[in-house]
RNA sequence: GCGCCCGUAGCUCAGCUGGAUAGAGCGGCAGCCUCCGAAGCUGUAGGUCAGAAGUUCGAAUCUUCUCGGGCGCACCA
């Protein structure tokens, strides 16, 4: 609503400012005044105009007080300071309207694809995947369609590097460290699965097991080399029995991975593979594009000679001219002197193809049923056709893949050199407006307090204990596995459910304690912003106290609470306070001391879809996890200021009960973007 | 060596495209449950925004440099 009233001012000061100065300005800042007693916008918009008209912000200010004053929705306009204009709104029309759920829709055209957790299948994911995939989920969630906004059209992908290095490694250690066979390891998963012990966990160790084993005996360290280089092309080339261990590997680490995702409401809907890009040729059909357009060349001298190679991204970006006299040495390779495709070759591929440059597709099948909609999975089988096989004719099984308008890709900064590069060669392609919609979301890493890594029984050297943080290892086994964490945030979250509501049923108590830990787990690794580096510490995730998920979860159960009490819905609440009698005076109930701590709940609530258009084009959920804190924080002000069921005005009465219904209905709605459900009581 | 990110209260972090007296949580101290649930609320102490120079009417925010920390710079993925 906040948001409402912003652009039409908007467009009534460029009016003005047309009329008056025939000047028009890029954009038009508008502020939150420091005080609520100075208003509700605060416009520093005579000091931008001083500039260009030669005149004292205060002059301008006055000249152009009157006109802001008759824009909709405000109430007066003030000068103050040095030629701050401070409008004031008025209350009462904003109240009604707000209760009648008027707000600015959040949206617009074409399909957004936002990729995230791509995990590799080797083994079980850790607190950093559960950073990327809650990033991109609330992310997601943000985008898409739901009953608050008309949204974008969004598809989840989650890229599976089902046959790169690490499931290799996984492969060796089964093969070579245990010595199993295809119908070994049969038995292994199906032993794994009676005993109820989970794959991923079991890949853990063996994972750790084997990054020791290349190492482990000095002269046999190229052979062991060799033996993980046969193996990963074993698998890359498919058709032997490496590769189909690699897939019954990959596969189950996979359905794991989706299960631990599904416990934090995590869903897909498309699984690309690297199998199915490399099997359908993406690559050589990206290959021929990028040597047709000069993009990529074959270096003839110095120490690329042999590779093809295409310009960094980095100098391209910055205009950095090349010198003409001998090769270009600082060219990243793309295809080595013996012929293979390197990493970020076989991505510039894959990204051709998610904005529909490639001329190719994937061919689809049903993975998994979500209780909504389906998960798909690539495949060679009906490559082409847009067709999986089995389903419906003419109908697109993920439909909307493969031609993006826009794709955000939640991946850790650590790789920002490399997406750059496939970003930059879009644009060197001659697609700069598909460089443009490309989105590398990314975010620093989570690491583990000392106390943290003590705690899990790490041996810490001197030096990690002096760092601020210890970072996670794959290869040494060295991290907090996410089912663990989220085993452990329900335990916590359930201690406190049992001890507070010993007469709730156990299933209920169950439920609970699950959407308190996953709120608390999800809310504590989005407040940090996406380039703050995360110490990870239990004792900091487990605190339920504060700036938590569980404080702004609980503001809306005491707002419910209310209504049960009460016997209202809040629903009704609302209608009432949108179709107050127009006889029964708001205004006195919202000015004062007194008034102003209630104005000011709804005020907050009222910026609900400002905020989000600022997250959204900040990539930042972070901002609106501090806006649910901070809707919370003045629910619970208000909650403790106002006694609502002992009030014995009517219209009063009705104020307060809007007031608590509009503030738990924004903060579900935040919540929800949040991936942050809200319990049935606390 | 080159590139990117960071340095704000005891600790962990916010601070929107430069704008009004730099904020929050935790921790400390002092209080609040005969009153819609205290996973809550109130009060209080605590900052030379790493340092220096510059741009500006105005800088935590922009520019340059210095110091300190992190991460990238493979014919790995």
């Amino acid at each position: 609503m906040y948001r409402t009233l912003q652009l039409q001012l908007q467009t009534t000061i460029e009016a003005l400012l047309k009329e008056r100065y025939q000047i028009s300005l890029e954009n038009l800042a508008m502020e939150l005044p420091p005080r609520i007693e100075l208003g509700e916008i605060a416009l520093p918009l005579a000091f931008e105009l001083a500039k260009r008209l030669k005149k004292a912000p205060r002059i301008i200010a006055q000249e152009i007080q009157a006109a802001v004053a008759n824009a909709p929705g405000v109430a007066r306009v003030e000068i103050a300071g040095a030629g701050y204009l401070n409008l004031k709104l008025d209350r009462p029309s904003m109240v009604k309207r707000m209760a009648a759920d008027e707000h600015a829709r959040v949206g617009g055209g074409g399909f957004r694809l936002v990729e995230h957790t791509s995990i590799n299948p080797n083994k079980a994911a850790h607190v950093g995947h559960l950073r990327n995939a809650i990033l991109g989920d609330s992310f997601a969630r943000m985008l898409k369609r739901d009953e608050y906004k008309p949204g974008w059209e969004t598809g989840v992908q989650n890229y599976i590097d089902n046959t790169g290095v690490q499931v290799a490694d996984i492969v060796v250690a089964i093969t070579e460290l245990q010595g199993m066979s295809l119908d070994g390891v049969r038995a292994w998963m199906a032993a794994l699965r009676s005993s109820g012990t989970r794959l991923d966990y079991a890949c853990w160790d063996l994972y750790a097991q084997v990054s020791q084993w290349y190492q482990a005996d000095a002269p046999r360290v190229a052979e062991r080399r060799q033996i993980r280089l046969d193996t990963l092309h074993a698998i890359e080339a498919g058709g032997n029995e490496k590769a189909e261990i690699a897939d019954l590997i990959a596969t189950g680490v996979l359905r794991r991975h989706l299960e631990t995702m599904e416990r934090l409401g995590i869903e897909y809907d498309f699984l690309p593979r690297e199998s199915e890009i490399l099997h359908l040729h993406f690559w050589e059909t990206a290959r021929a594009l990028m040597v047709q357009r000069g993009v990529l060349y074959l270096e003839t001298a110095g120490k690329n000679k042999g590779c093809w190679v295409m310009r960094r991204a980095i100098s391209a970006a910055a205009g950095v001219e090349l010198s003409t006299d001998g090769p270009d040495e600082d060219a990243k390779i793309i295809i080595r002197s013996n012929g293979t495709v390197t990493y970020v070759g076989k991505d510039i591929a894959y990204h051709l193809w998610k904005f529909g440059l490639l001329g190719k597709d994937f061919g689809y099948a049903k993975f998994r049923d979500y209780p909504t909609h389906t998960c798909w999975i690539s495949t060679v089988h009906g490559a082409g056709t847009g067709l999986a096989p089995g389903s419906e004719a003419g109908v697109h099984p993920a439909q909307g893949y493969g031609h993006a308008d826009a794709i955000y890709n939640v991946i850790d900064s650590r790789q920002d050199d490399p997406q750059t590069q496939v970003k930059e060669s879009l644009r060197a392609l001659g697609y700069a407006e598909e460089s443009d919609a490309y989105t590398h979301l990314n975010y620093a890493f989570v690491g583990l307090t000392a106390r943290t890594a003590q705690e899990l029984g790490y041996g810490l050297s001197e030096e990690d204990r002096a760092r601020n943080f210890i970072e996670v290892s794959g290869r040494k086994g060295f991290g907090v596995k996410a089912d663990d964490l989220i085993d452990r945030m329900i335990e916590a979250a359930r201690k406190e459910v049992d001890a507070r509501h010993p007469d709730l049923d156990e299933a209920e108590r169950a439920a609970i304690a699950r959407t308190i830990g996953v709120g608390a787990l999800r809310y504590f690794l989005l407040r940090f912003t996406r380039n703050t580096v995360i110490a990870f510490d239990y004792q900091d995730a487990l605190a339920f106290d504060g700036e938590t998920g569980p404080y702004a979860q609980y503001a809306a159960v005491r707002a419910a609470n209310i209504f049960r009490k009460a016997g209202v819905q809040e629903s009704d609440a609302l209608e009432a306070m949108a179709h107050l009698d127009p006889s029964q005076d708001l205004a006195p109930l919202l000015e004062g001391e007194d008034g102003t701590s209630v104005w000011e709940v709804w005020l907050t609530a009222s910026r609900l879809s400002l905020v989000l258009e600022q997250a959204i084009a900040a990539a930042e959920p972070a901002i609106l996890a501090r806006y649910a804190f901070l809707l919370a924080q003045q629910f619970n002000n208000f909650y403790h200021r106002h006694h609502i069921l002992t009030e014995t005005d009517a219209t009063r009465k009705t104020l307060l009960l809007s007031t608590a219904a509009v503030a738990r209905r924004e903060l579900v709605r935040v919540l929800g973007w949040l991936g942050i459900g809200v319990p049935s009581a606390m």
